[in-house]
DNA sequence: CGAGAGCTATTTAAATAGCTCTCGGTGCATTAAT
């Protein structure tokens, strides 16, 4: 039997699938032919049966790396009603009795799935008791929180890299909805993924039909997303970016008689819950939420996504837009977008080196002349054990700290440390923000705005979509061909901004995302003129 | 970066211009005080 036959068989006989999608198969089938894998398909595609189903084939147990709880309970809910073998949860959410039971089931081989985040990750003792339990599949899921999360507002998602070397190195599989090719290479370059193979759907969601209303007054602006979303029918999504917003987007669509909650992360765990089920159960019209609201919520029939603010990227756009029309029936993705809004996402994202830290975790490993734990170093460090982190791993980046195989970290005799670390927080803070840029390049576009989106993604679409608001002005371009001199992926050189590789290519634009600069649209008429760009 | 709150100085004394200050998003885990 070969084994697409085999998963095939235990999918429909354990979990019921009849039928696995071909990106499915082949994810698995990579798998257990020993390659990592990094699938990105659409949420509602199955992305966890590409590691339920092969999990059952591996001698020894599946690690599940999950990044909410909320989302961990429910994953091991989902298996428990099937006739996989039994999954188990380690966190601080649960008592220690309950994390003391989820090992007891591990250890007697009972439990086949373990779901944890990556925190848990950064106990020694735990990975060497995971190591000792001989780990057969490594699973990311939710992989983009890897790149977006981990740089600083989880910085364990980076060090998952070192994990999987003190666990040698099982197979590994990273699943995510959206990785636009940055991200995918940021992912695969941070896990340290082995000769990985990639397994992609297309990015298009055609049902969803884009627009976007553009503002100069906040007054006017409010007023419009109040008015539209009353207009609009069925179940949807409003995203605002303050918690504030959400209760005043709230409090006025309720006064015109729509049953709406508000969503945000200040919010009580229950109320929080409630609102989750209340959506799902269709028992409120419009959830008003921050974009604490989403993650692991798979409603097939939500008809809109309404934003009153730009979000921090396209990336976090796109995975928002993409919680509508799941069922394939049309949909409305709105962005209400003013200039001015920008500044704010620009504050949120913004995030200084941590660089007494990283000092501090230079001195400490100097002190040190056996390598040492990551743990150690982050209690014998005069800082907060997310700022050491950040630190280490600007300082991994950078060559000064590495990490040996089983986790211990030494200081190399690099130059600058800190200077080059801190060189390093700061390239990444010109890439977040010229994501930033991207939103508005994608609201100010009279071009087709899926061309536009998908681009971003490096899908390129032939022609316009005919269903978003440029197309129906008439003002999208047609069948604009790519520009042939800078042609997608060619590795370029700019005098100012160094190198940068094409990520986006048209007649008269290009878009390069550069080393250290981000991400740069410029014009093909000035790139010409001023021969700006060379090819690298 | 920008919005809004709240203050102060101003000028036919109640209101406004203009200033400074504060605040703004995602979650894990852990700990101290009830």
């Amino acid at each position: 039997m070969t084994d697409g036959e085999r998963l095939r068989r235990l999918a429909a006989d354990t979990f019921g699938w009849r039928r696995l999608r071909p990106e499915q198969l082949r994810a698995m089938e990579h798998l257990m032919a020993g390659h990592d894998v990094l699938a990105v398909l659409p949420t509602g595609a199955g992305k966890s049966a590409i590691y339920q189903v092969p999990a059952l084939l591996l001698d020894g147990p599946t690690l599940v790396v999950s990044p909410l709880i909320a989302l961990q309970q429910d994953q091991r809910e989902g298996i428990e009603d099937s006739r996989a073998p039994d999954a188990v949860v380690l966190n601080s959410a649960q008592t220690e009795e309950e994390n003391r039971q989820a090992w007891a089931a591990l250890r007697e081989g009972s439990a086949e799935y373990v779901f944890l985040s990556p925190e848990q990750l950064a106990k020694d003792d735990l990975v060497d008791a995971l190591a000792e339990l001989g780990v057969s599949l490594f699973v990311v899921d939710e992989a983009h929180c890897v790149s977006s999360w981990g740089h600083d507002f989880r910085p364990d998602y980076l060090r998952l890299g070192p994990v999987l070397a003190r666990l040698d190195h099982p197979r590994t599989v990273a699943l995510t909805a959206t990785a636009a090719p940055p991200v995918r290479q940021d992912i695969a370059r941070r896990l340290g993924l082995r000769d990985h193979r990639e397994v992609m759907a297309s990015f298009d969601r055609p049902n969803l039909r884009l627009s976007v209303e553009r503002f100069t007054e906040d007054a006017r602006k409010r007023a419009a997303v109040v008015e539209r979303v009353r207009e609009l029918t069925g179940v949807g999504l409003l995203y605002a970016a303050t918690r504030k917003d959400t209760e005043y987007y709230a409090d006025e669509l309720a006064s015109t008689g729509k049953r709406v909650a508000h969503y945000h992360a200040g919010m009580a765990a229950n109320a929080r819950e409630r609102v989750h089920q209340d959506f799902l159960d269709g028992a409120v019209d419009v959830v008003v939420a921050t974009s604490a609201f989403g993650m692991g919520i798979d409603k097939p029939d939500v008809r809109f996504v309404v934003h009153a603010s730009v979000p921090d990227s396209l990336d976090s756009y796109y995975q928002q837009i993409g919680r509508a029309g799941r069922d394939g029936e049309p949909a409305d993705a709105v962005l209400f977008y003013r200039a001015e809004d920008l500044g704010l996402q620009r504050f949120l994202t913004a995030s200084a080196a941590p660089e007494d830290a990283i000092g501090d975790v230079t001195r400490v490993l100097g002190e040190h002349d056996e390598p040492v734990t990551p743990q150690q170093v982050r209690q014998e460090v005069d800082a907060s054990a997310h700022r050491a982190t950040r630190a280490i791993n600007l300082l991994e980046e950078v060559g000064a700290v590495t990490a040996d195989a089983d986790g211990l970290l030494s200081a190399t005799d690099a130059e600058d440390p800190v200077g080059q670390a801190v060189e390093t927080a700061e390239a990444r803070e010109r890439l977040v923000r010229s994501r930033v840029e991207m939103v508005r390049g994608y609201a100010e576009t009279t071009d087709c705005r899926r061309k536009r989106l998908l681009g971003y993604f490096g899908e390129h679409l032939p022609q316009p979509c005919g269903n978003c608001d440029t197309c129906a002005a008439g003002t999208a371009g047609q069948g604009e061909p790519e520009s042939g001199e800078f042609p997608v992926d060619a590795s370029v050189r700019h005098r100012e901004w160094g190198h940068g590789v094409v990520t986006e290519s048209t007649e008269d634009r290009v878009t390069v995302l550069f080393d250290d600069a981000g991400y740069r649209t410029l014009s093909v008429d000035a790139v010409r003129d001023g021969d700006l760009l060379t090819r690298d």
